[in-house]
DNA sequence: CAGCTTAAAAGTGAATTCACTTTATGGTCC
DNA sequence: GGACCATAAAGTGAATTCACTTTTAAGCTG
């Protein structure tokens, strides 16, 4: 029929199609409904009929259906047989309480990740680190302007992101490392356009830094309790905001 | 998201059909994959076709599409766009390490839910306990028959299940309970006929009775603790097989 | 007009179909 | 014989279709 698939990143407008692999449909539409369920367009309660959402989105209902069935999967949706897949109660706080569960999984990831993390991939962090402190440089010696905090936000973002997804790659336990995975999953539906202010960049910078020092030393106890403060200190320092 | 407490699939995953709900075709399907891998009947790095499994099960390919893509979900299975899905590398492990990850969710929840389940619930928890406690005597008094160490295991577990997932449910945060549930799907999985002995039951009863108590009391700090201690026992009994 | 019945509409699970991509096979050339 | 390439076979993502269930809404009875 029609297989004009290019109109797709508008949404957040932050995945663009490396050469090869698009993401399939079934992931476009998680994605999707996730962000509105996260949005509180559909509060909790809320009936997600799959024939409706297909006709809205503009899919056939099959990627549709797979999609309810991850968000049930998830717990987000729950759906008995024969019957639609209504939100479950409470989804509005979901990424607020997904933080709480990466407060319990982080920091023995980190300890565990500091026992057995290559050097290689320690120095490849630094290197990323080492950017962001560039990125921060150019920031506060040209005049502060708007395009160097937006690149500096970027080479923050993706810093935070390689570091708390090596720990959980690196942490030796297949489950654990997929729920880390899945937290910040959640946590990237959100990212969209979340420019961090000057003050928690630094802030989380400092922070990463610290971890990274135990990791490379090999420094458990460290490592561990670096990622409780650096959770601690996210989730302190914007107690307002839906968006972690 | 778990409904039917009364089911357990055989070996085949032959279900009957308990009064008028039964499991989609796709949480069959799910299930006995799921349960091939950690039989290692499908190794890490096996090629799991779906054309080939739907016929095999004898079903058409669509629930084993679905099957599929929540097993990627979970993280078991690899499977990029227009490639077959393969086993990870590790699965085998799968239910070791997910204890590993209740040692980390499950003593906080108990700390959380002591905060705040319901004095009811706690009452529904200690007469199951009551129960076991009950099969236990009888199976004493009774020339320790094979029959009545069959119908201790049965109250033993329904014991354990119900408190475990009340934990889970009453901590407060959706996504930590999810977790949770999915842990026990998966050890679930290899429930089937696991017989435990009279000591590990003597044992669990204990540890559990301990919780429940802490539970009662409003004790976060000893539900924790407890919990800690019953998983780490858990584990040290029985270091040698696969089925935790 | 409330309450029950029931037929139509909408929705769901699962099979089938279709367009396209990857993998396997067989033959050619060096 | 082994590298290379065309072509067939198998596999995949997604749309469509079909049988069945639930919801909705109207119609009927008292």
């Amino acid at each position: 029929m029609i297989k004009d698939t290019s109109l797709l990143a508008d949404a957040n407008g932050q995945i663009v199609t490396e050469d090869d692999d698009s993401p399939s449909l079934v992931d476009e539409v998680y994605q999707k409904l996730l962000l509105r369920i996260i949005r509180c367009e559909f509060p909790g309660g809320a009936e997600l009929k799959s024939t409706q959402l297909a006709r809205e989105i503009g899919v056939s209902r099959t990627p549709v259906v797979q999609a309810l069935a991850r968000l049930q999967a998830d717990g987000i949706v729950i759906q008995q047989k024969n019957h639609r897949a209504v939100v479950r109660e409470g989804a509005e706080n979901w990424l607020l309480e997904i933080h709480e569960l990466r407060l319990l999984l982080e920091p023995s990831a980190a300890a565990m990740a500091a026992q057995r993390i290559p050097e290689s991939e320690v120095a490849r962090l630094q290197t990323l680190a080492a950017e962001v402190k560039a990125c921060q440089q150019q920031y506060e010696d040209g005049n502060q302007s708007r395009e160097h905090l937006q690149k500096w936000g970027a080479a923050s973002r993706a810093f935070d992101y390689a570091l708390h997804l090596a720990i959980a790659e690196h942490c030796g336990n297949l489950p654990i490392s997929e729920a880390i995975h899945k937290c910040w999953s959640y946590k990237r539906v959100s990212y969209s356009a979340a420019d961090e202010s000057p003050e928690i960049m630094t802030r989380g910078l400092y922070d990463h830094t610290v971890l990274l020092d135990a990791l490379q030393n090999r420094d458990s106890e460290t490592a561990s309790a670096a990622m409780t403060m650096h959770l601690r200190n996210a989730s302190r320092m914007r107690p307002d905001r839906l968006i972690v």
